[in-house]
DNA sequence: GCCGTTTTCGGCCCGACTGTTTTCAGTCG
């Protein structure tokens, strides 16, 4: 797929613009083409034979072109000029917190500092503060953010920002002063990882709230204070904290700029714009600066025309028109689900047994559960052999005796070979209640093989669901490269479900390709994918996936009732 | 460089905090 490369040369030159001190919106035009290349989930290369690039949006006549000149010649030739022009090390100094592009060029033009190295050694030296504007604080500050680069702030998991940001709404919200408090950025819109924590507080007042928040013992070191805003460093990860303080009546409206995400708010305030307001975030405002709504988020959206966004959706991708015409999905929900139909026991790799996977099922409230362990070659995780799995079938046909109104479901999570066969026979297949296809080896082929294994899989009559579809499996691998167009097309022809595993390294498919998946016709699974029964509890995970993938409750498999299920399983 | 229910030209979200300089530029979200 072309599109990061694409994206990336996009970025780059933008950071060249803006190093040049280029027109500022000229430089927003490529950051922003960069950003939507990188989710689309079509190859540039297949909308460019279309002849469609311009339909995409911020994608304009000579940014289409550029496109082409990187399909047909691997560059173009802006960037070939920009290359020789400012050296690749500035890039580098760019990704330096605190630093932006006027002070990267400034040291350059004036010292030929040109990599991160060279300026950590100019700063520790004070050869920096022979420069204009900068004085011992900022040296100190580039010495300090250039440590937080060395160290690469590698992104939070979901849950992992959610108990750390719980900590800090916990520590707060009993303050006399706060009112009330909120998470907020992109954790409150779900995203899978992230890089910050940001926390919205109503109250008063606000200084003594923000010398609360400073003092507390959870955190590490103060980056920012004011009298309204605050930036400190947690204990724990070393993530960034965010807290803002607005009064009451801005409630709403600030927790719409602080949620985000910076694309939606950009469309949300030229909305308002257009209705001949004002919006930030304290209020939206009228030509005579009177505040008409912000207490509330809802009432912000009503002024604008525009029903409720849930943040999930908030990303710039086509929520805004769907709020005025009133065509917003309703989203799926946690308690939509009725099953799990991915967990595993200990007859492979699992640490439970079918009987307390089943219970914690019932549990969390499910109708049924689809006990899938690994086939016969995945020796690594005890894949079943035909004898193994006649003793697990019995033992379920037993355990299913004892339940009223809930049932476990014999099933497998069967490899998929490298010539795109299962691992069981189709006889053995379709002596299962329900069968999971997954790739587990042979990672490395080429595009074209891997789509294919996955294509024929989705063809099997006996598979009803293609686990982790891309592979991912955050902090150890990228996704594999693979035409998810093809096999979005082959699960749609062949009614076979795609998975959202909600194991909170993979969160696969993401929220970019599922939302793609249901735009062609194609069912989705939300399966756990637990391998110890409490991590069933990561089902959230998942619908989160979903919810921000447009998906409603239509979209998903596991949101059937029993019968129905055993119905589309038939296929 | 993109884009159009005011527009094919002239706009392009909006404000807090910091450091350095005495009123603002740079960075960030």
């Amino acid at each position: 797929m072309l599109n990061k490369k694409v994206a990336e040369i996009f970025q780059n030159i933008s950071s060249m613009l803006a190093l040049k001190g280029e027109n500022h919106f000229r430089v927003r035009a490529y950051e922003h083409a960069a950003g939507i290349i990188e989710d689309l989930t079509e190859d540039v290369k297949d909308i460019a034979q279309r002849g469609a690039l311009t339909e995409i949006e911020g994608i304009g006549k000579d940014l289409a072109e550029k496109i082409n000149d990187i399909i047909t010649g691997d560059t173009t030739a802006l960037y070939e000029d920009l290359k020789k022009e400012i050296p690749s090390g500035l890039l580098e100094l760019l990704r330096v917190p605190g630093l932006g592009p006027k002070t990267v060029k400034l040291i350059y033009d004036r010292t030929k500092i040109d990599s991160v190295e060279k300026l950590e050694k100019a700063a520790k030296t004070r050869q920096l503060a022979e420069l204009p504007g900068i004085r011992e604080k900022t040296i100190e500050n580039i010495i300090h953010g250039i440590g937080i680069y060395q160290r690469g702030q590698e992104a939070v998991l979901n849950p992992v920002a959610h108990r750390i940001a719980g900590q800090f709404v916990d520590s707060l919200k009993n303050l006399k002063e706060v009112g009330q408090i909120s998470v907020a950025g992109s954790l409150r819109r779900e995203k899978g990882a992230v890089r910050d924590i940001d926390i919205l507080i109503a109250g008063n007042p606000m200084q003594k709230i923000i010398d609360e928040f400073v003092k507390l013992p959870i955190v590490k070191e103060t980056r920012e204070r004011g009298p309204a805003k605050s930036s400190v460093i947690a204990r724990e990860n070393n993530i960034q904290v965010d807290l803002r303080i607005v009064e009451k009546q801005s409630f709403g409206a600030a927790l719409l700029y602080f949620t985000g995400s910076k694309e939606f708010n950009i469309k949300l305030r030229e909305s308002a714009i257009a209705h001949g307001y004002k919006l930030n975030e304290y209020g939206v405002f009228d030509g005579k600066e009177k505040c008409l709504a912000g207490k509330t988020e809802e009432e912000v959206f009503a002024l604008l025309g525009m029903d409720y966004i849930p943040p999930e959706l908030r990303e710039d991708r086509g929520e805004i028109d769907a709020a005025i015409s009133h065509n917003l999905p309703r989203l799926v929900e946690l308690s939509d689900i009725k099953g799990d139909l991915h967990v595993h026991s200990t007859y492979s790799d699992g640490l439970s047994t079918i009987e307390e996977d089943a219970a914690q099922a019932q549990a969390l409230g499910y109708r049924y559960i689809a006990v899938c362990d690994h086939s016969q070659s995945l020796h690594i995780a005890k894949g079943l052999s035909r004898n193994e799995i006649h003793k697990k079938s019995e033992e379920i046909r037993a355990l299913n005796k004892k339940y009223n109104n809930f049932r476990i479901l014999c099933g497998t999570e069967v490899d998929i070979n490298n010539d795109g066969s299962l691992d069981y026979p189709d006889e053995t297949l379709k002596e299962f209640d329900l069968v999971v296809a997954a790739v587990h080896s042979g990672l490395r082929q080429s595009k074209k093989q891997l789509t294919k294994r996955i294509v024929s899989a989705c063809k099997n009559k006996y598979a009803h669901i293609i686990a982790h579809p891309t592979g991912k499996l955050a902090g150890q691998r990228d996704a594999y490269d693979i035409d998810l167009n093809e096999v979005f097309k082959a699960a749609a022809d062949y009614n076979t479900a795609l998975e959202i595993n909600s194991y909170p390294q993979r969160l696969d498919l993401n929220d970019t390709n599922a939302m793609a998946a249901k735009k062609r016709g194609v069912k989705i699974a939300i399966d756990t994918d637990s391998h110890q029964f409490r991590q069933m509890e990561a089902m959230g995970l998942g619908v989160n996936v979903g919810r921000r993938a447009w998906l409603t409750k239509n979209d998903v498999i596991n949101c059937m009732g029993l019968e129905e299920l055993m119905k589309w399983l038939e296929k």
